[in-house]
DNA sequence: TCTAAAAATGAATATACTTCATTATATATG
DNA sequence: CATATATAATGAAGTATATTCATTTTTAGA
């Protein structure tokens, strides 16, 4: 069985990818020799540079390899279940165990997109569009239903969702306590469910017991003595 | 005036920080020479390497400057302010104006502290130890006062908090409206106030209500025909 | 089979971090 | 005050590694 021209293209490409990929995450960014993944990819060192730019480019394909697994997934994902908290749900623990398998990943991509000037023309800026739209609907979806509040922006309330998810991968991390997601997923919709997603029972205020108050004082001259 | 030794030593450690800060602000960690950081210091090439190991220790440096200050600030700022609402407001603004002002430094700083072995010996991890103090504090004194509710663990709500101001600066910065800042601010504390903290308010549910119909009815009776 | 284009190679190059032998400065001592 | 010792600074040399490019190999079409 013989493969075409670009299937091998393709496949040599892929091979390198994994392994800057697993460079990348066991040694870092600097840590990692280009004449090493190359070994490893088993090509010669100048052939890396005939897939990729540079260095940084290659790290940047590894990273946008990442979204792009984790957007689709998100998009598959969202599309299985049916209601709205469902999904928010989902989509939380989706990014948190995504963010704590490559979490090396997620460390080196914040120090790559630096520069504004290209980083809309990047692939990382499209992928992260196509990622965000998923939570957007979802909330939009929420809204429509009419149980989430609208007041609030939703890019405001995405920060704080992905925000919030983030820094406690970081954290879980740190701590070493990948056991705990699920405490975190919990408290986030719980934070969400509260304070965001207006049910009948947060609209009872007090101006509503002012009002019963006055009720009752306007009946009070019907009681017995 | 003559300087003592020290002095002298200080001085010097300082000038080669505060080039070392705006290179790697305005090039990156990359894109900044420790040639041309000792020029700008002052000093010869050598000399960097006796104030500090290597390049990136004189990165962490510079960080560990930023994060000292942040944390003075906020200490500082805490206890000019009575409340505890006023305190959150005013941790909020701090740390997302603090990070909008030194962003570039942030994204170098989560690329740094990778290696957990040597983490929990480094000044940052001490910095953050006492930054984060101040945020638990502030929290502890609301459950105290008895209008946050202590059912969410702390750690968490703290991870929320900072991880959504810093995915806030994110956004902010990419999409250019440093001018925002309060927005994005308020929106937290909305969302903190009506999901987390448990005022008087949100505590009448709908059994009090149905208590209260209950008690109508049963002075009924009394009204007069 | 032969030829031209495409792809791959790896030695050579360039860049920039780091070291270290040397020099200069500061401090202590007789 | 002169000298000796220790401390600090220098910058050229050493080293590592990303990147280039002249050369070789492979592929595809005639």
């Amino acid at each position: 069985m013989k493969k075409t021209k670009r299937e091998k293209l393709e496949e040599r490409e892929r091979k390198i990818l994994l392994a800057a990929h697993d460079a990348f995450v066991d040694y870092g960014f600097k840590g990692s020799r280009i004449s090493d993944i190359a070994k490893k990819a088993g090509v010669a060192e100048g052939t890396i540079y005939l897939y990729f730019h540079n260095k940084n480019a290659l790290l940047q394909a590894v990273i946008e390899r990442f979204y792009s697994k984790l957007t689709k997934n998100a998009v598959l994902g969202v599309k299985t279940i049916p209601d709205v908290m469902g999904k928010l749900e989902f989509l939380g623990q989706h990014h948190l165990k995504s963010c704590l398998e490559e979490w090396k990943l997620l460390e080196l991509s914040t120090s790559l997109y630096r520069r504004m000037p290209d980083y809309q023309s990047g692939g990382y800026y499209k992928l992260n569009k196509i990622y965000v739209e998923v939570f957007d609907g979802v909330i939009q979806d929420g809204i429509n239903q009419g149980f989430i509040n609208s007041k609030l922006p939703i890019p405001i309330l995405r920060d704080f969702f992905y925000g919030s998810l983030e820094y406690s991968a970081r954290t879980l991390v740190f701590n070493n306590k990948l056991n705990e997601q699920q405490v975190v997923i919990e408290n986030l919709l719980n934070i969400l469910k509260v304070g965001v997603i207006s049910n009948d029972l947060n609209k009872i205020d007090s101006k509503k017991l002012l009002q019963i108050s006055k009720q009752l004082d306007s009946v009070k001259h019907l009681l017995k003595t």
